[in-house]
DNA sequence: CTACTTCTTACCGAAGACAGACGGTGAATC
DNA sequence: GATTCACCGTCTGTCTTCGGTAAGAAGTAG
């Protein structure tokens, strides 16, 4: 899921910025309501947290406003107030949840993900496909050729995100930052290993590889020869 | 759409009233069971929303009485426990739909609205199966192979949310949150214990096991290999 | 040929999953 | 009020699986 969070306080965003990513969501963060304003208006996420309190322009109103432009983007509200107005005030601005702080890092990756899912599959995209490769996210399950191919947890994270951006060139640096979360250089031959694990599952027995090799650059998933 | 929303918990009343009425419905508002049977046999309402608990009369035998005169405007109960016996006792007296609290504004407006559009007979969905496993949620029976299977409350709900998403990879966080309506990671292994306690009735004896951990992700219940 | 990058295989510690046993709680019964 | 029973969550020990590391092989470019 990608998840835009609006949050003033330096200290609160890196930990809730870090806690989202270490559950597999794509985080983009913004200091303030204007700059969180034009970022939502750009669009493509999944879903928004936003703290109540913000300099420049305070969350409710940039809710709604966003709310009138036709923005249906599931929106979580933090307050430090634990009001029950304050809540009810979050729930009519347009507000799909609301979060009071302190919260446990748990509960608000509970809650973003359950705004996710409460929209449906509808605007989701579950099942990607390159060439005779499908996978299923839902499901779980990666078919070549019709043929089912179990994968590890991690093999799965890796292919997903080489079918996200299929015909583009992946390199090393966004398969550690994005599969294994690691924002540093581990030292080793992880994603060497984890290529090649993959490689015997998908393309083994295949005529036609579909994991290629881009030298000095990463790697690349695509049916072109 | 006119709906009549019967209701005592004055907080919870105005907003549920406040949210509909922005959704473009004209609402009544009857703040307990007397007074809501009394407005609901005056006629003319599209939908009826009722709480379960109720002073006066509670939300169950006013429906049944209402469906014994004739009366067949949907309604949806409204429920602060997620229990199974809860909601098959709501269809049993001639719910349409349930909601349990909490719930989102956007989902009650939904269903309400739903309500409305569906003419006649309702089609709630009561029976569900995998492969010769099979659930009736109002008779509350689990049969596999035609041998029936008794199963425990928390047991019961955990298999009617698996066979909901039958073929789909059901998380532990999906489960917790809809089984257990635990919005947080409870550190322990409730999950696990459920699972193998469900596993030995209704997989246990049989050659094909049908629920399938999928390690590092959660469960998932299908007939496939 | 040499230096560098990429691939492959085996290993082992850590984490996840499972199942049996235990204990607390609330409802029904006496 | 006391007792029993059913149900559910926790604890614990054990087993299984996964994934990162390392080391050497293979491949590629200059």
């Amino acid at each position: 899921m990608r998840v835009l969070v609006i949050e003033d306080d330096a200290d609160a965003a890196t930990f809730m910025v870090k806690g989202l990513r270490q559950a597999g969501h794509a985080v983009d963060h913004a200091l303030d309501g204007a700059i969180g304003k034009s970022m939502a208006t750009s669009g493509g996420y999944d879903a928004y947290v936003i703290d109540r309190m913000l300099p420049q322009k305070d969350g409710l109103s940039l809710l709604e406003e966003r709310r009138s432009e036709g923005d249906e983007t599931p929106a979580l509200f933090l307050s430090a107030l634990g009001e029950v107005d304050d809540r009810v005030a979050g729930l009519q601005a347009g507000g799909d949840d609301y979060l009071v702080k302190p919260y446990q890092m748990q509960e608000l990756i509970a809650r973003v993900e359950a705004l996710g899912r409460r929209r449906g599959p509808t605007n989701i995209q579950t099942t990607f496909s390159v060439d005779d490769l499908e996978m299923d996210i839902l499901a779980r399950t990666v078919r070549r050729g019709g043929k089912k191919i179990d994968l590890q947890p991690r093999e799965f994270r890796l292919l997903e995100y080489l079918l996200r951006h299929a015909g583009q060139v992946v390199t090393r640096t966004m398969l550690l930052e994005n599969v294994w979360e690691y924002h540093f250089d581990p030292q080793t031959n992880v994603i060497d290993v984890h290529i090649s694990r993959l490689r015997a599952k998908i393309d083994k027995g295949f005529d036609k590889p579909l994991l290629k090799t881009v030298r000095g650059a990463g790697y690349t998933l695509t049916a072109e020869a």
